[in-house]
DNA sequence: TGCATTTCTGCGTATATGTACATATACACA
DNA sequence: TGTGTATATGTACATATACGCAGAAATGCA
């Protein structure tokens, strides 16, 4: 069951899970707006997404300058009920909603 | 979002998985026993049981020398999803099946 | 009290993890 | 080619984690 494991660990860490609740509720998202959503560093947040990326939860697409991250088709009734259940139980929850909410405002620039 | 993951972070554990998919399943079960379906050393167990315990998932009752281990009743509507999904999740799966058939083996002598 | 059984824990050690800084890479555009 | 922007990564450091061993604690029983 490491594999299972595995995708905990990836979720365990307080900026991973807020990473993924995101990408789960908003689809894709670039580098720089996830990390202006966090409110840390765009380093950190890089990352933060090679690893959940290494570990099959998301992918990267590029664009130019830009990646754009989101996750990844679930492999198997785990991983989909993992994600489901990011998307229910997170729904309006204090720290998704104002990473939602910086993550309007972000711009890019 | 510091209680969700570390609910993720006891479960990122494989031996704390399989531990905590077997009290999903079997309920109530004592430390010898689990350490017998494991195939690890109680001590080890032990270690583990009790990180789950600090985290809030499992509860112990003393009942003698030994100590019986159970899922905690859920706090929040995560936790109580999350151990369904254990339940569901790993019915039939190849490792959760040989750690039960070891656990109607084991015999605590 | 003494001894056996079950479980827990203190300690040292090896490995893993998260972070910050600086730098490297990949790309767009002049 | 050179410059700027967005992203990734090498390095070093501090902390956290899992492990094995030995021994302690808690309990039951003679």
């Amino acid at each position: 069951m490491d594999k299972e494991a595995a995708i905990m660990k990836v979720l365990s860490e307080p900026i991973r899970l807020r990473l993924a609740v995101l990408l789960a509720m908003e689809g894709e998202v670039c580098v720089c707006r996830l990390a202006a959503a966090m409110g840390e560093p765009e380093y950190k947040v890089s990352r933060h997404l090679g690893l959940m990326r290494s570990a099959g939860l998301v992918q990267a697409r590029r664009e130019g300058t830009w990646m754009y991250y989101q996750l990844a088709r679930p492999k198997g009734a785990f991983q989909l009920h993992v994600i489901t259940l990011l998307k229910t139980d997170f729904d309006g929850h204090p720290a998704v909603k104002a990473d939602r909410k910086r993550l309007k405002q972000a711009d890019c620039k």
